[in-house]
DNA sequence: CTATATCGTTTAATTAATTTAAACGATGGA
DNA sequence: TCCATCGTTTAAATTAATTAAACGATATAG
């Protein structure tokens, strides 16, 4: 038969802190009755004694001693857990992006948000792909794309064009070699599986070119950039990574861009009713 | 205000089991309504949803998801303490003694006992000195001494005369230099800091001694019978060290014997009302 | 496109549990 | 010896939980 006493074990924990029941009666505005029956009663289902009763309180039992170890502390995590939910929930704002947009553009102007909105408790969770959004409590997520998501609510942030960067050895081979040889020896990087980013862009510069299966998917757009860096392949960036160019640690290896490709806040029909999500999209707007 | 709905919360791990709360009410032996009660207050204490409603059932929110991975956890450490303690209480005998002497004496002839008693749970705890006893559930204490101990019950188990020991070096030196030289430039391994066995054995063997500061205290017999073979020092040991002698690798360097001492059986007079207390009693002094 | 089955929720009544107040027994100190 | 102070017990009062039934919502079958 399964215990099920937990709220009497938790009172047992409270009790446990005074000497006497009568103690911890007036500190807990109940009967010395009341704690007594709970303590019975809890003593009963378990099979053994908590407390053994001496002529002026109580003492805990070995087994009871044990037994409070245990509960404190299963009880604390608990407590904590949920002190940790309850913030999360109170008046707080989750939005999602990848940590390249959140450092290269939102870190910056977030300030001035959190001035102006104080009362919101804002947290920025890092994230990959779209399925991110369901496993945790999301309210918006800033992606880069053209737009196209279904099922959901798109508002565009502003246009950023996306190009082919490669770093200095793959824009001497451009240069070299031009455009077309050039890329047929390149390892392309895309962010997943399913971007047509490189075919529209291929498209778009007249380039004729078969299927590549020698591509490699880094989704975190930091990663890629590193990986470009390394001379592990080219991508196509966007104009956050200005830094690295004017560093002349990267180089943008064609004019043709993909014009259409920019930053857009997504997020659910109904989270548009919650203040603090139209505050933010408000705000962010003016930011674009 | 503090969280105390933990026979709800524990509910609520129950349900997250099932895709349904109908399924849940079903396998539970309630209503889908008491389910549905016990949720939602929960919920209202707790300030977020656990649940998202679909359709056809429910389905965990993401803050419900990480409650249950907590709750979980820490309810079935609480419960597996319980299991625990009250495995131990059920028809549990807990006797305390040495290491020593539960290896040296007691392990070989106790399977009689497990065997013509297959319903006692029988548990042998590790203890040094007297005070482990208060802190754990332990009927019955084994000791060796010469009986001397108060507010207890005390029942000879068997003689065990104690005599000097020492190893093959402590051995030669007394054969060459006589017992009272040798002796003095021995340290004296001793069990504590009370015990006035070695000065009952001075006494007894006839040989003035000062006051001795150079010893050693060792609780546990089997790391004092280790400290022996070392060379760290002579010792107090018994018949049960009977194996070392036998095989060479200690020696009784004297002939004098503190013949009063041997095995006691302590306890507190309230446990000889249980009867498996009494069973172990009547056994063990079959096997004295 | 409608009928139906299956969800969870809600309501009000029933049932169960907890709490209380007061009396009680035990015990140690004044 | 009396008294104060424990925890326990009892029965009544109070509070809480559960139930049954009706309800609204929604996907599926026909």
């Amino acid at each position: 038969m399964a215990f099920r006493n937990f709220d009497d074990l938790r009172s047992f924990v409270d009790i446990a802190q005074f000497n006497s029941i009568s103690d911890a009666a007036e500190k807990m505005n109940l009967t010395k009755g009341a704690l007594s029956h709970r303590i019975k009663r809890l003593e009963e289902t378990l099979g053994f004694m908590l407390f053994k009763r001496n002529v002026r309180g109580i003492t805990l039992t070995p087994k009871g001693e044990d037994l409070l170890m245990q509960a404190k502390n299963s009880f604390a995590q608990i407590e904590s857990q949920i002190f940790h939910l309850k913030e999360i929930s109170d008046n707080a704002l989750t939005i999602g992006m990848s940590t390249y947009f959140a450092s290269r553009w939102l870190s910056p102007r977030l300030m001035e948000f959190m001035n102006t909105n104080p009362n919101i408790r804002l947290r920025i969770e890092p994230i990959l792909d779209m399925s991110d959004k369901i496993e945790k409590d999301i309210q918006i997520t800033i992606r880069w794309g053209n737009g196209q998501w279904r099922n959901v609510e798109v508002t565009k942030l502003f246009s950023c064009p996306a190009w082919p960067t490669g770093n200095k050895d793959a824009y001497e081979k451009v240069q070299r070699e031009g455009l077309e040889s050039a890329f047929a020896k390149f390892t392309l990087l895309r962010d997943s599986d399913k971007s047509s980013a490189w075919t529209n862009w291929y498209n778009k510069v007249g380039v004729q070119h078969g299927t590549r299966y020698d591509t490699l998917i880094i989704p975190d757009p930091n990663v890629r950039v590193q990986a470009v860096l390394d001379g592990q392949g080219v991508a196509l960036n966007d104009d956050l990574i200005s830094n690295e160019i004017e560093a002349g640690q990267l180089f943008r290896l064609s004019d043709c861009e993909l014009s259409d490709y920019g930053y857009f806040l997504v997020y659910s029909e109904e989270v548009q009713n919650d203040p603090n999500v139209m505050a933010f999209i408000d705000w962010i707007k003016t930011q674009g």
